[in-house]
DNA sequence: TATTGTTATACTCTATAACTATA
DNA sequence: TATAGTTATAGAGTATAACAATA
């Protein structure tokens, strides 16, 4: 399999360049960036993007918390969650409510109408990801996600 | 293991929550994102970003090459790819040399200092690599691989 | 008419620095 | 002094729209 890679190749399509075939980088952030789209796409008629719903979910699944909470379960900065939380503050997805334990802290709820759009935004990114998947057998997905959970697991709990 | 997850978490440490961990589009973000932000950090006193070094790559591997056919080998827009190309140009990294062939087109070549920054930027990129993959045995890398590369080749071939 | 490259512009996701109000 | 949230701003990576030159 030591084909050069020619830029006269004969039928146009090269979905993975053996140069970076062997690059953990490129493979990940290009599925990354393929199933990022593929559930955009799908969340746009209910104004949803994939970030968003994904702290939706975490709310639905672990309760109300604070901003701050949210950051550590969702691995991003504090101003981007503000930032988060705005848009769908805005859209009464969530209210903000100020914490009576620390009143710096804000406690985020879902809204009714938060936990309905994140029912329906589940359905359409579930069926995305099936699409996504579809090329993978169910066992071959399942080694899949245990790999990345263990990649995750390991460079969340160290500054590797 | 169907603990709850709670903003109480006793340990304050949640790599993947639950209520996250089927989703493919998160687990693959994220892995991506700390590749990414691996590689990208090691490559900075070179000055160079991980596409930056990708597009190097494929130039090394295919030798010179279009914009546009680099444009399809790395899965990026045009415009993108002007900008990447002017980037790299300006150090010196790579030259742009209209095409005898078809006048319109740019043939991009990387230059005898472009080839001693690849060189030095990928084995650092593969020492970032190693430590990113690090929880992984080498066969379970190489698992991964593949079911990545058939999810890039399903999805490179077809407008799913 | 279609394609290659370019420019100007903008969008998404994310962060840093400096601030306010609590703790 | 430290922390929760906020604001203004910026960066990386990427794209769309309109255009020139060439095919």
């Amino acid at each position: 399999m030591a084909r050069h890679e020619s830029e006269t190749n004969p039928d146009g399509i090269e979905p993975v360049p053996a140069s970076l075939s062997d690059s953990a980088g490129f493979l990940l952030n290009r599925a990354a960036r393929i199933i990022r789209e593929m559930v955009s796409e799908a969340l746009q008629p209910l104004g949803l993007s994939p970030q968003e719903m994904g702290l939706l979910k975490l709310l639905a699944a672990g309760g109300p918390s604070t901003q701050q909470g949210l950051c550590t379960k969702h691995n991003i900065d504090r101003t981007t969650m503000v930032q988060l939380v705005d848009g769908l503050e805005e859209r009464q997805l969530v209210i903000r409510q100020p914490s009576s334990a620390d009143r710096r802290a804000n406690l985020i709820f879902l809204t009714p109408r938060g936990r309905k759009t994140l029912s329906k935004a589940s359905r359409l990114a579930q069926k995305q990801q099936q699409r996504f998947l579809s090329p993978l057998s169910e066992p071959e997905w399942e080694v899949l996600r245990q790999h990345l959970i263990k990649l995750l697991e390991y460079h969340g709990r160290n500054e590797v």
